[in-house]
DNA sequence: AAAATTTGCGTTACATTATAACCTAGCATT
DNA sequence: AATGCTAGGTTATAATGTAACGCAAATTTT
């Protein structure tokens, strides 16, 4: 398991497979991947690199569909409802999720050289987290765990 | 150990401490704590709420101080740069901080119904965070611990 | 199939959050 | 006094996000 989106990987394995699983995911839960969310969805994923409401909204602009925010905001809401896709909210800016749907904790690490950046779970801090909050009586409802730095290869060069 | 913003606490001496600690931290570096950024800082401790730059802005701009966006702003980066205050990014909104200054980690838990929000520090997470960067070669830079949920006496009421 | 309901999205307008750029006044050092 | 530096005034605008209304297509109900 070296896999991970800092590295060189075929990209078009991780589009396609993002398709996918939505594609699945919709079906199952009886919602519509339309024209509009789907090419959305697509190029979300184009990179891993969050990408900014009005940059999505403008490159669908630019492709026939229509150009108000709402537009755009709408298919975010739908994808982050159903667990498709995160916001990073210290760059207010919008990520793919391939993993299972449904809440889960994840940290995000993002680069701040390459903006590549990388979606994880771990157990341990999970843990960690979930022993600090029980000891304070606190009930987590929705973590957000960004960190910023730089990437292997960026540090390196 | 049972001391927490979460807790009914004699808030006044929360404010005087941080405002107290302002003025040493400004006096050892040399840089001015002047009436319009203590009146600020006074302002983001009065709660132990996050609050919004424009809120403040209203709060300053009705007291004579200008009210122009640049005002407020200028003002927060003052004290983020110097450690005094953080953004909690997943409101868009500042937090005063009594923690020791530079940087540190740390994470907000934020109720999501009284908006009472602690600043804690844990190195159990910290270092689970930064066994995850390693393993990965990732230089850890800033991190955004962020947990949204429900506070204990919120959770009982 | 027709009617009713829901869903997706077009459209207009506006709210909220944040920054750029330029200027002035005061203070600090020489 | 001259110089430079810092704080903040001022204008304008950028970037991000939402409310509200309407219509048309898809889905469900009758």
């Amino acid at each position: 398991m070296a896999s991970s989106v800092f590295l060189p990987h075929n990209h078009q394995h991780c589009v396609q497979d993002a398709l996918r699983q939505a594609d699945t995911y919709c079906e199952e839960q009886g919602v519509r991947l339309t024209p509009l969310r789907r090419r959305v969805l697509e190029l979300i994923w184009e990179e891993h690199k969050p990408i900014g409401a009005y940059d999505l909204l403008a490159r669908i602009a630019s492709e026939g569909f229509n150009s108000a925010p709402p537009t755009v905001y709408r298919t975010l809401d739908f994808f982050i409802q159903h667990g498709l896709i995160h916001k990073v909210e210290s760059l207010n800016a919008y990520i793919g999720c391939n993993h299972e749907q449904g809440s889960h904790t994840s940290v995000f690490f993002i680069c701040q050289n390459c903006g590549v950046t990388e979606e994880l779970q771990n157990p341990a801090i999970e843990g960690q987290l979930a022993l600090q909050a029980a000891g304070m009586g606190f009930q987590i409802n929705h973590p957000t765990l960004e960190i910023k730095g730089l990437c292997k290869a960026c540090r390196h060069a």
